[in-house]
DNA sequence: AATGAATGAGCCTTCATTCAT
DNA sequence: TATGAATGAAGGCTCATTCAT
């Protein structure tokens, strides 16, 4: 490995021990002591790769956050609305069973962090909003309310995906749930 | 005064505080100390009403769900399913109206507390999206998987509600986005 | 019950619970708390009674002190050295054996007072050690260091105590094991 | 000084300032504040030391329980008995001359401490007892009980050292008094 | 770059004592 | 005399951050 491998290395393996740490116990409950131990690493060796605590939550909030934006890339590419609704849907789930403890932070880690850090949380949800209701408006909807539409159809998507992080035990496929909310979503639930 | 009520008096200033700190920085932020200051109290004061931190946080979630089980009951005694989720959403929204600081505490404060409060926290989640099953269910729909409709109709309102929250400048009418999330469910969004 | 007796009721139940508790945590660990609540008794009645908690304990062990003077006291009637020894040790065992509780105070609860507290447990043993020494003196023994031999008689007889009240599952015998130190003192232990 | 060295020294200053502080005021009116401050370290140091202050309580008791066992070893390679309880007993007062401060704790702080910490201390009193009953015994002195004479020589040898860590300014020598308490054992006071 | 010993501010909690009723 | 709510000083312990090596 060369020299500036293994500086990644001991940085990346402080990322990969932080994100475990703060999916398990949260932002505030987890020490750096902690994050140290599981990276194999000394402590004083964490303050030369982040600023302080905070910082390296930051940075996987970032990388989660790039991992929506390309998301959203990928929507784009798709022809129709209901196409790319299911695109994002399904997207998101499995983004979510790969990176379940990214998401655990995302969706959990909301308060208890700093102002600059909540507000940054905060844009994140929004920019997933404005995505879709953008879609929605490209589609060519008449809605009174476009907005609304699109935080309907996120609240949706994400609280199956909340759930799915919160009972992992379950049974969960990104296809058959896609397609469910996009159902719903253009449908409506079936009649009786 | 009487002497009991002085009594009562305090607790409530402590609840009152608590709730407002938690509210404002989360569980682990906040400080006893930061609690008894807003309450006007000495810090002995708060141990002799509490157990603990945790004791007066989980006494604030206990309200939370006693407000949501009394909802339950009253949507029950609307006649047919459009009614009982109007009447569950609108509920729940003017609810979060009254109580913003307990609904961000229960939005929001999810990880972070110990074992017992977050299996509680879950159960409390869990309760919302089986009233709802039942009711759908009881109404005589014939659905494939009737847990997911109650999630994805829990999913709308939990996130209309937390945007709401989140953004508290922003206008908000519990009646029309109760009617907008109940369409949507029933309708889905309409044609272009 | 009068008036007059009620009051000495109150007093009484505070030592008495004091007793017990000291006995069983130590000075320290005890607390006015669980004092009270032994005693059935509000709080602020305790600092009816007494000064301060360090003068619950003064109270109980100067109940102790004069127990002693009394055994002295009674000790002097008996006419030779051996029977004087015997009466003292065989008292002072059964004193004990009714007591268990104050003795434990009187054994353990040495330091962790303060200074004149601590001068006054001192001085409670100098004089055990000095009653003997007088007597044996007055008996005509002519020793280099009368002193260490009354210390010595003093030491056996307080670690039979120590033990006694340390294992009390133990038989424990107080005249056998009078007899017993009073024969050591004089004769030694037998030959092979 | 090396770095190695440094840190050893850092936790021998916490062990003297503790075994200082232990010996004046006992163990719960002993504060780690006022340890960390007579070894001159700050207060975070201290735990990473020591898990709590019970620890270093017992680290302390530890060390002379390792003194008394290597006082028993040392005692064996004596020949006849009466030489092997002149040399625990000059032992033991020399032990203590040495380490007055540890003795005082051995002594005084029996109670005070949690549960197991009292266990330990009763064994190590058992300890002692036994040790000598068993050279009794393997001397070939037939007695009905020796266990209590055993107690009786430990309980002179242990209050002529009480006396002594109480009275530190009385003269002290322990090869008299060992001569003296043996004597006392065997042959009982001299006659009138 | 890497280490890990050292720091001390900050937090939760306990408890002896006071005081209004 | 009796009560028990109220107080706040004090103590044990944690943990993010620094710094000498």
């Amino acid at each position: 490995m060369s020299r500036e491998d293994k500086k990644r290395d001991k940085k990346n393996r402080l990322l990969d021990a932080a994100r475990r740490s703060f999916a398990e116990k949260g932002f505030r409950k987890t020490t750096v002591d902690e994050i140290v131990d599981r990276a194999q690493v000394a402590k004083g060796t964490f303050y030369l790769y982040f600023k302080n605590k905070e910082s390296v939550f930051k940075e996987l909030v970032e990388l989660l956050e790039r991992r929506y934006k390309s998301l959203r890339e990928k929507m784009r590419q798709e022809k129709d609305l209901e196409d790319k609704l299911y695109f994002f849907a399904k997207g998101y789930f499995s983004l979510l069973e790969d990176n379940r403890d990214l998401a655990r932070i995302g969706l959990f880690n909301f308060d208890h962090v700093d102002e600059s850090l909540k507000k940054f949380f905060i844009r994140l949800q929004t920019f997933q909003v404005d995505s879709i209701k953008e879609e929605i408006i490209a589609a060519g909807f008449i809605l009174e309310e476009p907005r609304k539409a699109a935080l309907a159809f996120v609240g949706m998507v994400n609280y199956f995906a909340a759930h799915y992080v919160l009972n992992p035990d379950r049974p969960f496929s990104p296809e058959k749930d896609a397609r469910f909310v996009v159902d719903l979503f253009f449908k409506g639930i079936p009649a009786k």
